[in-house]
DNA sequence: CGCAAAGTGGAGTCGGGTTATCCACTTCTC
DNA sequence: GAGAAGTGGATAACCCGACTCCACTTTGCG
């Protein structure tokens, strides 16, 4: 028996639960391909649906969108979660950096599904900017632990997958680990050595961030 | 008297030539504010002229792009005629990735007039094709100089220039500056240093290296 | 000055793309 | 097998940028 929070919506009839799921599914992967830009028109061709069948589920793109975030904003949520249980500081953000423009470099509309979504609901922006303040927080851990250099931010972390991001798409057909490299030259940019100057200050508020990753 | 390459186009009435070159003087503003996609009827309508009047000087956008893009190209190989013959070879290099970029921020569809012009004429194309090699024998010399660390290659000049270019448009309205910050990492990061690892080859073709100019 | 050629303005047409609806028809479920 | 639920996809409604067309204005030569 599942508790949905509206007032009693009946469930969904077996064949329509499936198209649903089949939805998400064909969602998910065009948006990670080509991007948020993709219509609901383009979904339900993809998924051998009818376009009707999409906009009865989803009454326009937003709403679709912000079923997708849900699912991966967990999915981030845990995998930080892990990597902050097992690793050092320094460790833990070198690792957290890759790992997430891993993602990002994956999946196209990865920010933007996440960060649009915040845009809706207020519950929604809730959990977008618990996540730049988590991030917030792991930066300022690095700093004490001086695994980043002097003056380094947390504007730096969304101007690094923003950049991070744009090599992947630019790239994908290409050498689809091009972005590797870019990553790993900024990290080497981001640590501090003999002699190195600080940064200096950049800190965006979170209605600045969320608007770069919005790009 | 003007020498003109087609069959006698007979000059313009003087106040068409002055029409001509504020569209151009406009185009110019505001393909470096707004990019690339601002349509004809935006300049015209900013010229204060009236669409008719633009469409008859220029019959398309990629006219008026090849147009200006003759200009620039122009600027562009005078400032890197100039470094070159006044700095050592790693000054050369870090000074014209720096102006580059900053031509680039200050002027948002700078690569994509360039670029896309080549895409018109062979000439054009051959132009910019002569650009990319001056840049990749830079590059060759920075590396025979150990101005750079091993495995840099003359594509990470493109992925850098896009990179800054990136956060040069999304943070233009928040801090102006802030694309600085992030060339000076990425140069950082570029500089050779004790224990560093060498970069994995990666040399994309002159094609490839076009198309992420215009990304 | 007068007049033909050159130039102008901008409303309006065209093509292409996206969003979203509607309803005759099919499929489920009890 | 009845009726509720779900489906498909043609199509309406809309938005936008590219480009045309022609009545009107300006220029500049004779």
């Amino acid at each position: 028996m599942t508790i949905r929070a509206e007032s009693a919506p009946r469930a969904l009839r077996a064949d329509a639960e499936r198209n649903r799921e089949l939805i998400l599914r064909t969602a998910t992967r065009l948006f990670a391909e080509r991007g948020i830009e993709v219509t609901l028109n383009d979904i339900a061709h993809e998924a051998g649906l009818g376009v009707g069948t999409v906009y009865r589920r989803f009454p326009d793109k937003p709403s679709l969108i912000a079923a997708l975030a849900d699912h991966k904003l967990q999915l981030i949520r845990d995998g930080m979660q892990e990597t902050l249980a097992n690793c050092s500081v320094g460790d833990a953000f070198r690792g957290l950096m890759l790992s997430a423009a891993e993602a990002r470099a994956n999946d196209r509309g990865l920010f933007k599904v996440v960060f649009q979504s915040g845009d809706r609901s207020p519950e929604g922006h809730r959990r977008v900017t618990e996540l730049l303040h988590v991030w917030a927080k792991l930066v300022q851990q690095a700093k004490e632990a001086g695994a980043v250099r002097q003056g380094f931010s947390a504007s730096d972390v969304d101007l690094f997958m923003l950049m991070v991001g744009t090599v992947a798409d630019a790239t994908r057909e290409i050498d689809p680990q091009a972005w590797r490299r870019c990553a790993e030259v900024l990290l080497d940019g981001y640590a501090p050595r003999a002699g190195d100057t600080a940064l200096a200050e950049l800190d965006l508020d979170d209605e600045a961030r969320r608007r770069i990753f919005l790009c």
